[in-house]
DNA sequence: TGGCATTTGTTCGTATGTATT
DNA sequence: GAATACATACGAACAAATGCC
């Protein structure tokens, strides 16, 4: 019953920082500490756990890098009131620690444009697809001899952001981001390999193709457009590993 | 150029554990520390830093507690070797401070069933559909009178995982596991409208939709059954606050 | 088997910085 | 400005676990 505390790993409550941390989270969990509350003092901690300052500061410490508490100075610690961008970091350092954009991240995002679609596509008004046209036309525009790498990256980025935009989900968002962040350096190598195959026009059309079913609220065609889209990406980098 | 380190957040540099935290996943980010490697001793650290040994102690147990470090006592500390669960811990506590299960949440779980559901089209093999087959017999068995409600959802729950060993991605199946977690207690929830209103067939026939799907790799399909699937459900839910 | 060195785990005492009142 | 409450930081000491000889 209250093995719920390992939630994802087993983890062996070894040390006394990690029982002090289960204590915790399993606190907040149960729904006694809501978000904003103020937690006890360290010395109250301490004092009332039995264990050392240091060691509560220890546990907090590792809260407080996890995002799910704040300490405001001279105030007292707080219990985070909700979703922040911190609680994205790990995955980060995980994702490099696989060694970046491996397959697997590709496959990742694959996985999230599609979906991503599918729900602007319920969503989208009027607007959304007048501003997501507009992005087009910024992308069409630095899709143009001279090509900078940066200026289309850049272009491209805030074409997909659009369609996040239209979705409105801030959780989705956040993810997104930490996806882009990892995948950025490939999509880098795959524009550069676009621009030496002459195949800008195949990658401005699969973009207006996404604009399009947005458009027509065409669902059906959401996953041949993504193969479409990624059949591109992968093919550019493939041919990068070829050489290596 | 060395802002890099703050990565999501910019994050004023302020506190000394801050700045240890920062300098070492720098290094680990530049590639200087691999994964496997083993860091510095607490008092190497500590000494070459010029700072007290207990402010190392609290960056390290914070990069433990995200999943970046790994401890082992009366060995050393080491750079983890790859993604593991510990890295989407927090994005639980995270969801669970929103509020749980709210709509945000739900909308990431279409999005991502949505995307898993192509990528498990282009991947299914026989042997595959075939046990997926028998998860859906699973299912079928279970949601009959009398209704277990533990039973259907583990059924069901069972049935998605199939579709996610189909795609044979760590990543995607561990970020799923998150969601899943989350998402359970609104499950249950459902399920149990689905029971009062005598919709198990409808419920039986939907995943039975999705099945027909992967055999026949229609991907033009996946929109309208995800919506349908996900209507359903919804709701089920709302059924549910009208009461409250 | 034992013993030693290394490394992390834990605690305490103390001093400093910072925000509130 | 003073008092107070709290977090930040350092250093020293001992405990416990592990590996090696």
């Amino acid at each position: 019953m209250q093995d719920k505390t390992t939630l994802l790993t087993p983890m062996n409550n070894k040390t006394i920082v990690d029982r002090i941390i289960a204590r915790l989270t399993r606190t907040i969990l149960s729904g006694a500490l809501k978000p904003g509350d103020k937690i006890p003092t360290e010395v109250e901690l301490s004092e009332s756990l039995g264990v050392g300052r240091n060691t509560v500061r220890e546990a907090v410490k590792a809260l407080v890098a996890m995002g799910v508490l704040n300490i405001r100075r001279a105030e007292g610690t707080f219990v985070a009131d909700g979703f922040s961008e911190r609680m994205l970091e790990p995955m980060i350092y995980g994702m490099v620690l696989e060694g970046g954009d491996t397959p697997a991240v590709s496959e990742l995002r694959y996985l999230f444009e599609s979906g991503l679609l599918s729900l602007a596509i319920d969503k989208a008004t009027a607007e959304d697809t007048e501003r997501l046209r507009a992005a087009l036309q910024t992308l069409s525009d630095a899709a143009k001899p001279p090509y900078r790498i940066s200026e289309i990256l850049d272009a491209d980025m805030r074409f997909h952001r659009q369609i996040e935009q239209i979705v409105g989900n801030p959780l989705v968002e956040k993810i997104m981001l930490v996806i882009q962040r990892i995948s950025q350096p490939s999509l880098e190598r795959a524009i550069q390999r676009f621009i030496d195959g002459a195949k800008m026009p195949q990658m401005l059309s699969m973009h207006r193709r996404i604009c399009e079913i947005i458009e027509s609220k065409d669902k059906a065609s959401v996953g041949e457009a993504m193969d479409e889209h990624f059949k591109y990406w992968r093919e550019a980098l493939l041919r990068k590993e070829e050489e290596s």
